[in-house]
DNA sequence: AGAGTTAGCGTATTTTTTACGTTAACTTTG
DNA sequence: CAAAGTTAACGTAAAAAATACGCTAACTCT
């Protein structure tokens, strides 16, 4: 929350595009941002969470701050990717009008650094997101953003796209203890494509990392799945350290 | 160049870690840098090439203008990879010194858009570093650095890595015609490993945007090899767009 | 002329990926 | 309560890619 007379730096902020994943579909999640537009009116629309960064504080840190804030949670995967800092990108009315309501500042330039961030969407978090006027957003129908958040969301989805074939972080999206079909639902997804399920199991059960439980699914209309999860000091012993080439 | 009175923008920089290679070492491009120590005597260290941005500038352009002052050279490989704004980051006397002595502003926090660039080092473009007071030196052989630009290179050689093992940019730091066993060399340099040359070749060979010319080596004290360039046009269509997994 | 060096082609083996068949175990429906 | 519907879980065969080597060719230097 931009409160007016807070210690911010006014040059640089965060912006996090916070993934979740629900009804087989990948979500972000957008604040509802209220501005007066040019003909004095009300209006709506979204943004991304995001924050000045305090005098001081770090850029991770106001990251995870503002993480903490919007969904109550902490230690979750959350990553920088990349930064945008043209200079036209606060150049909407809208967006100046905005700023300056918000923040009491007159808010000229600003460079912000991008994060994204996997969590696994419960009752609890979900609650408390929409207590913050926040609301999950399917990433395929996202509506017209401010500023240049839209470019931010699709810059971030390529990141995850790109990190998701390349390490195991799928799983970030999904709960503690979940089925292979659910994280290959998850994949085909999120990386828009079809996976053949017998390969797919194959390649999960591969890895040594991720470990069977004794449990099984119950209520299912068909047999039962086990569920599983991952491990993740077994995963930094044999993390990958082979040398393919894949370009 | 830090000028003072320049229409800076003084809370936001860029450094930029421009590698080269030459005599079978990868080699990064750093500024030599005099300051006043604690004793008031002039001291010498190192620096990244970097300024802060022009109001108005974008992060690109402030990174590219870096480059082309430092080398004569525009239009080469240029990639942001990271920002580091740790409130900390300037806090030793002798960068504080410094910074005011070259802005002539009170300089305080800066955050910092790192971008790493390929370049091919020539006779022209190292002269034309040397008068601006950089030098080449050997990623694994640098000295204490200014500020984080420690973590800074060290970023961006992982960076660098993971890139080279991902995507066809090692002959970015080439010259336009090389042989597949100079390629070869490069990569067993930067991913600090031995590759076969046999399979290596072969790699190479199959991809179809390495073009074979009719020019070979001359004067080589063995069987002459013929030189390659990269196809860019082929490369981007034939660009990769298979479903590997690699966790 | 012979030694030394890297180029360039090839082959056999192993590993990984891909494609697809089949039975098992549960719920829902008629 | 049997039949239909659905996904789980295991397996096999073929194709493709990665790995490990052997060998001759073509140049310079001594």
């Amino acid at each position: 929350m931009n409160l007016p007379g807070r210690n911010i730096n006014p040059h640089i902020s965060v912006d996090c595009v916070i993934f979740g994943f629900s009804t087989n579909q990948l979500k972000v999640l957008l604040i509802k941002r209220a501005y007066t537009n040019s003909s004095g009116r009300l209006s709506n629309d979204h943004k991304l969470p995001g924050d000045f960064i305090a005098i001081n504080e770090d850029l991770d840190q106001a990251a995870s701050r503002t993480l903490k804030e919007l969904t109550g949670l902490k230690d979750i995967y959350l990553q920088q990717f990349a930064f945008f800092g043209k200079p036209d990108r606060i150049s909407k009315s809208m967006d100046i009008a905005w700023l300056n309501e918000t923040t009491g500042h007159k808010i000229q330039r600003v460079v912000t650094a991008a994060y994204y961030s996997l969590i696994n969407i419960t009752d609890t978090n979900s609650d408390f997101a929409i207590k913050n006027n926040a609301t999950w957003i399917d990433v395929k129908q996202v509506p017209d953003l401010a500023f240049d958040h839209a470019t931010i969301i699709s810059n971030g989805l390529a990141h995850l796209q790109l990190t998701l074939r390349n390490e195991p972080i799928g799983f970030e999206l999904l709960p503690e203890k979940f089925t292979i079909r659910e994280l290959q639902i998850l994949y085909e997804v999120i990386l828009d494509c079809t996976l053949d399920n017998r390969n797919f199991r194959k390649k999960i059960l591969k890895s040594t990392y991720m470990l069977q439980l004794e449990e099984k699914q119950r209520g299912v209309a068909h047999k039962p799945a086990y569920y599983y999860r991952f491990d993740r000091n077994i995963y930094e012993k044999y993390k990958k350290e082979s040398l393919g080439f894949n370009f």
